[in-house]
DNA sequence: CGAATTTCTGCGTTTTTGTGCGGGAATTTC
DNA sequence: GAAATTCCCGCACAAAAACGCAGAAATTCG
């Protein structure tokens, strides 16, 4: 068999069947594993395929519709996600609502961490998903076009029946007097699970949403552990939740 | 004989064939294998012919099994939707899997259709999200980064609490003897409690991929309601199938 | 016609290419 | 962490290609 021939076999079983094993490649082919890794390799720069530890796939099953808008305030958001990276430490079991914050959290992770992230955020979820050690659990219910978020009574539940060790929240507003606020129901049930299914919880806000508040109440500052944002912790706007006992970073 | 003699013999026998040995052809015309290699590097420089270690191949060879167009098989995945499609009416819950057969159907679903999809395959969601009309759940539990699908006891719990309309499937390979195959372990779960929580269950396949087989078993054919691949119904190759009591379309 | 010239072919030699194998490094997996 | 895969690297070896050359055949031309 011609090498070219054997190339476009492979090739064609790539795009039939969006992967394949190069060892069972290379029994079907009667070759040996070092040939196919070699064709592999070839057709990988290429670009024909992409090369896996094991085999290859497809080049059009993995691309996924990625949305990498220039988010408002990132750099701001880069700061707090660099803060809250910090709380999170190999084997944690990490819960996180959606948002540009806690996307800009997920950009963020170190390669190595290897931790377990629980969300309902299809955005979220699809950044988690392309981190090489993070398991990704999706909590699934119907979903919120608006919001990218799963709601609904099984996310709820689902979430309840968790006991994580840390909960990120992303915040619509904050006040000292009122607490967390948010604007849409279904977003809060789903906080509020969040919240009472962590052992900690952290707010993740940039100092422009503090002091302002949205019709629907999430939770009073007592239930938060730790505010996070993109300002030093003795900045003066945060005194009144300092005053209030959150501890802030 | 003559040059041009031999030259002509040897396109006519890559136009048959697709590819030539130069080792086979010398002892066929009774020459050198220099000869050989002069003729086809002639027939190369004319652009008759591609040039290869070994030998030549015709130029069909490659437009066959390199195709310069975007999604593989993307024309055949298409009609293999629009017959899906017309299975589909408003107010249905429809049960999908993954791959790009399911991924064509969901772009091609027409904007005016009202109704429930229900998935873990997180592109196939991203696409259903677009659609205008259409309430999407989601699956959840543990991401398979290789699959892009939520995959898990709890995912499989869930889908067997519900009672679909209609179930599509993507289909790896499908056999007369074998019936549906598949190579991952875990789809493989959620695709047998797919089949079991529908009213109707139906398996979308090029018709490339039948006759093919994979290590793990889905399903046999008496368990499926339809086939749909882009031939024509009553195309020879979808013979067994029929005899074997599948519809087909 | 016949010598000079060009073209074609085959043969040895040298290079290049393709493939398999072994061992050690890197990785996944449990 | 340890076991099992898989990968990577260098090497050996065989097959094929490239190259130069020489003789045979065809062509040209005086």
């Amino acid at each position: 068999m011609l090498k070219k021939e054997r190339q476009a076999f492979i090739l064609h079983q790539v795009n039939l069947h969006n992967k394949v094993l190069s060892s069972s490649l290379c029994t079907e082919i009667n070759v040996s594993e070092d040939t196919i890794r070699r064709d592999l390799q070839e057709l990988a720069e290429e670009g024909k395929v992409i090369k896996v530890h094991g085999g290859a796939l497809s080049h059009s099953f993995n691309q996924v519709y990625f949305p990498t808008n220039g988010v408002y305030s990132q750099n701001e958001k880069q700061i707090i996600a660099k803060k809250a990276i910090a709380l999170i430490s190999n084997g944690m079991f990490v819960l996180t609502s959606g948002g540009t914050t806690i996307m800009e959290l997920a950009r963020s992770l170190p390669p190595q961490l290897k931790a377990t992230f629980i969300s309902g955020s299809i955005p979220a979820i699809l950044e988690y998903m392309h981190h090489p050690n993070i398991e990704v659990i999706l909590i699934g219910d119907k979903i919120s076009k608006n919001s990218k978020i799963t709601v609904g009574s099984e996310a709820i539940a689902k979430i309840k029946q968790m006991k994580a060790d840390i909960c990120f929240l992303g915040t619509n507003a904050i006040d000292a007097e009122h607490g967390i606020t948010d604007n849409d129901w279904e977003v809060v049930q789903l906080k509020k699970a969040m919240i009472e299914s962590s052992k900690k919880v952290v707010c993740l806000s940039i100092a422009e949403k503090i002091n302002s508040v949205q019709p629907i109440k999430v939770c009073g500052l007592d239930e938060i552990d730790l505010l996070i944002t993109e300002l030093a912790p003795d900045d003066p706007a945060l005194k009144p939740y300092v005053d209030a006992g959150v501890k802030v970073a």
